[in-house]
DNA sequence: TAGTGGTCTAGACCACCCA
DNA sequence: GGGTGGTCTAGACCACTAC
């Protein structure tokens, strides 16, 4: 049986989590001041800081900078093997998304990127960077690296709706097949302040590298999600739709 | 351009991880003990911690409880479309899996597998929860949940090798199709007990439905993976091995 | 038993958000 | 400008591991 641990640390949680769980606090309504929360539960900051940070590990509470604690909301599905649009697989699921562009750019890629789009030392690539906000919150940050000599002129289209759309009415280019590496990472530099966390909050990268209709490797995205927005889905067994 | 945080926290963890990627530190190798490394960062252990929790979270080093950091190992690829049993993965990347029972019983379904399994209520499954060793070091702890109509007399079994193989050898069973579902969540109560990591430890989950070749339900997993033992590899556009 | 990490106290100052 | 969260100090005791 789940052993109850008897520290404050895990009181605290235990106790926030029913408040959670029984709908007393709902999905985005805001946690007490943290000092509230203390006299509340009678400790120390630093003491119910633990309680809240596993919270947040748990993907039960978030935060943005400066913002305060909040609940977390239902993730959302993320099925790889969907060939959908992004936009689409999201509007199934009754969720709303909107996709701002905070940046794009050429750049010279850098050692990961070169190595995982099997590039030459010193190559220039397009990149593309943008925000993807899920029902008015944002929930990750993704990065684009394009082969530029597949994609002349792109960095002057607009990019808040569909890239991949983008890529099929401009470029003739329609995805193959496409390579997902998925794991945990920390939130430092760009990705913490575009997501606007606390460096070294939890997320949950997502890779792909994608090949057009001719099995070329033709671009790669770094997707950033905050970790409690999202759930990997996948069916084995079964052809993709 | 990564903005390099000029907080103490971010100093020490970029110090440290410096010293792992220019390969001071090598993957198992201990770090010093708080107190060393407090006075060798000229700062308290609280500081301290939050570099290495920044650190942890990354996946970059990790811990068992009261036995001090060490640095982690490269991850393991988990491919969720590969039908080979869960050994021959990890022996395909020249790496050694072993797999200890820690117990086998009865146990009423709860809430959570109840309504994934498609149960009725108070319906009582087999339970056989198992840690998972990769190159003899703890990476997850499994609770598979069978239906006992489907496995008579299992439970007698030796379990320390793969349940797919004596599913396939002792009652006919091989799965048409499984689902997958992966997302970040915390250690608490068994879990953390099991794989001996602080109760709040970053965690991935990965919880698995399994049908047989009727297309029946007949069992789910529930995998607690320490959260950088792994990394979900899912090739979209190719047919399974 | 010594040393380690885990928990906890009671404060402080600063950075940032919002009114 | 007041309140919030983020960072940081300088200690303490306890639980557990390894010897």
């Amino acid at each position: 049986m789940p052993s109850t641990s008897t520290t404050q640390i895990s009181q605290i949680r235990q106790s926030l989590e029913n408040q959670i769980d029984t709908g007393l606090l709902l999905a985005g309504s805001r946690l007490p001041s943290d000092r509230v929360l203390c006299e509340l539960f009678d400790t120390t900051r630093i003491t119910l800081k633990d309680a809240l940070l596993a919270l947040e590990a748990d993907g039960r509470i978030y935060r943005e900078k400066h913002k305060g604690w909040r609940i977390s909301y239902p993730r959302l599905d993320y099925n790889p093997l969907y060939k959908l649009y992004f936009q689409r697989m999201v509007t199934l699921q009754n969720r709303v998304v909107e996709t701002k562009v905070v940046a794009t750019r050429e750049v010279l890629a850098n050692a990961v990127v070169t190595r995982d789009m099997e590039l030459p030392p010193l190559f220039k690539l397009y990149q593309i960077c943008r925000l993807r906000y899920l029902d008015n919150r944002i929930v990750s940050y993704v990065e684009h690296f394009l082969k530029p000599a597949r994609f002349p002129g792109i960095l002057d289209y607009d990019h808040s709706q569909s890239l991949t759309q983008t890529y099929e009415q401009h470029y003739d280019l329609h995805f193959s097949r496409s390579r997902f590496t998925i794991y945990p990472v920390a939130a430092y530099g760009d990705v913490a302040q575009q997501l606007n966390v606390t460096v070294g909050s939890p997320i949950l990268m997502i890779k792909r590298i994608n090949y057009d209709q001719h099995g070329m490797l033709v671009d790669c995205d770094h997707e950033y999600w905050r970790h409690d927005a999202v759930r990997i889905v996948v069916d084995s067994g079964e052809q993709q739709p």
